[in-house]
DNA sequence: CTGAAAGCGCTTACAG
DNA sequence: CTGAAAGCGCTTACAG
């Protein structure tokens, strides 16, 4: 039925480990006459090499898991941001003869089940909190190569690549100073002590204190990074905070959100209220008024991230520093100056 | 250093098919007891199945192929009505037991390759052409059961899941005939005689002409799907068709830079043009102004194929007639009277 | 440059 | 209810 090693040996008058070592480019160990011949007959056959016999009798599988967080009940955690990376990073392990196992995962304990099971070179980490990646243990994650996006959590058995959040947030809120703001809300999801909105959030009061601007005229919104949660934001932001000219959000999907729910609320923006997101987004550029916003290198996070898990995987190379990616200010039509 | 079945047999006094038995809960074979002794050892050590092990030993590997379409120097072929496509089937396949392996194909020829390398018991095609459909034979699939989403081709071996797009058309031709328009212009991707975007102008066509319009006052845009071909197109829609009032684009994406490009040519939305899309993607209730559209039940395709794909795969039925899924109209503020 | 043999970790008839 | 043995299709030292 399916055609295997030892057919293509016995059709070619050889043994299956010369044909195996042609298959594996070994061909420093087999004449040229013999490597053309076997070559010849394994494409006349449309021989395919079986993955799974290859994964357990050596000890590379050659497969890579993308793993993503999702309540069983719900569908993958894909935000708009995280979409792009996955075709990244299908299209770079592809071109370097890897293949992705995409696997959504309820409880982290899940990890090291998803790791074993297939016996994957490696792991990807995308959209897990700090909280977790900082509690994987070598003991659930074996010698398997992992690597987080966008982590800060001080775990060496994950670095991974991520962008220069901090800075992004200072850049924001210098855009925003130099406009003339001074009553400025930070809007983003609740978050801890480590972590990539925390970062922001560090970048975002830093930047206010050297321009002298009181904490308390700078408060903090916590919400969930949703379109939905954007809306209700902006709906109440005059209200909750009246004086307020400006909105740093952590996220375009939320910038967006903000925006509709203060236009829809009568509130002029940029004219009253200035918005400003993060991520550079496809759809900011659609939105009206276009979303100012800070943009990540995202195909630079994905195609980082490969280089980086199969150095390791196939350099057997330590875990390295974080890689950290630059971040740019992408200004649009969605700030101005107050009362512009 | 890997748990094996065998130590988990020996552990537990009994052979290592006995533990297989359990495992995969076989367990009408073995006593209550038994049973209960193996899996709390299981538990104990933390042991994992080897797939590849089971996949080779068994003839199913619980594999399944999310194939989609990508030239090698491309990302995948992701467009945003294909995304939440994604995870819907990763977990419905998830819950089931099974795994998802996420593969770019850069020529079809390379599905058959995909299918055999790593065994697998099913796969999903998203986003190829139909002529590309139409084209795989027995010879390249094998007894593989292939699901292809969206697809109009005539194959047997690949008939799946899909939206009603020519009521979807017509849902929408028949809209814009109801608020008086009677220059519309199709504008979506170039089309054969066989495909979705066919059928579309197919539903287009038939509610025009039963409304009594000539096909020359509702003339074809042939563009990319993509935001930027829409943005081209809206900025000289009225110098290329004088007089039209309407346009029906095959995707949100598209109809979104249409009315971009109209704006910014100052043409009024819906004043002097109304703009229809196809897909209800979630940026399409963000936009200004909102988008009308005809929404399709995407987790719906989602969620049928993969019972499709495993009542194949499991029961051995036979390839079914393809599911047609409904689509409705969903009205927003794009569309209004002509003049209004 | 080439090969015989063991082994990767499972499942599957088959036998009892 | 339980087990011994063969076999899935490869790769890997080891030998020559």
């Amino acid at each position: 039925m399916r055609v295997r090693l030892k057919d293509i040996a016995e059709a070619a008058g050889v043994s299956v480990m010369t044909v195996s070592n042609v298959i594996n480019g070994k061909t420093a160990r087999v004449s040229a006459e013999t490597t053309d011949r076997v070559r010849r007959i394994i494409a006349e056959r449309g021989y395919v090499p079986s993955a799974s016999a290859r994964s357990l009798a050596a000890k590379s599988s050659r497969l890579i898991g993308l793993l993503v967080p999702a309540a069983s009940e719900d569908s993958l955690a894909i935000s708009p941001h995280n979409i792009a990376i996955f075709g990244q990073i299908e299209r770079g392990l592809r071109k370097r003869g890897y293949h992705l196992l995409l696997r959504g995962v309820a409880d982290p304990a899940e990890i090291g089940e998803a790791l074993r099971s297939w016996s994957l070179d490696g792991a990807v980490l995308l959209g897990f909190l700090d909280e977790e990646v900082a509690a994987l243990r070598p003991g659930v994650l074996g010698r398997t190569p992992v690597l987080a996006i966008d982590s800060y959590a001080d775990n060496p058995l994950t670095t991974g690549v991520r962008s220069d959040d901090f800075t992004g947030a200072r850049l924001a809120a210098a855009h925003l100073v130099g406009l003339g703001h001074r009553r400025i809300v930070f809007a983003g999801p609740a978050f801890t002590d480590v972590g990539v909105v925390h970062e922001r959030f560090l970048g975002f009061r830093a930047t206010l204190e050297e321009a002298g601007l009181p904490a308390e005229d700078c408060p903090v919104e916590s919400v969930n990074t949703t379109h939905g949660d954007g809306v209700a934001l902006g709906a109440r932001l005059l209200q909750a905070h009246p004086g307020c000219t400006a909105v740093f959000a952590t996220a375009d999907i939320l910038a967006i959100g903000i925006i509709e729910g203060l236009i829809a609320a009568g509130v002029p923006v940029p004219g009253a209220v200035s918005v400003i997101g993060f991520d550079d987004l496809d759809i900011s550029a659609y939105i009206t008024p276009r979303l100012t916003t800070i943009a990540q290198d995202i195909p630079g996070k994905a195609a980082n991230a490969v280089d980086r898990l199969l150095a390791r995987i196939e350099g057997g190379d330590r875990p390295a520093d974080p890689l950290v990616l630059d971040v740019r200010l992408v200004e649009r039509d969605s700030t101005a100056p107050p009362g512009a």
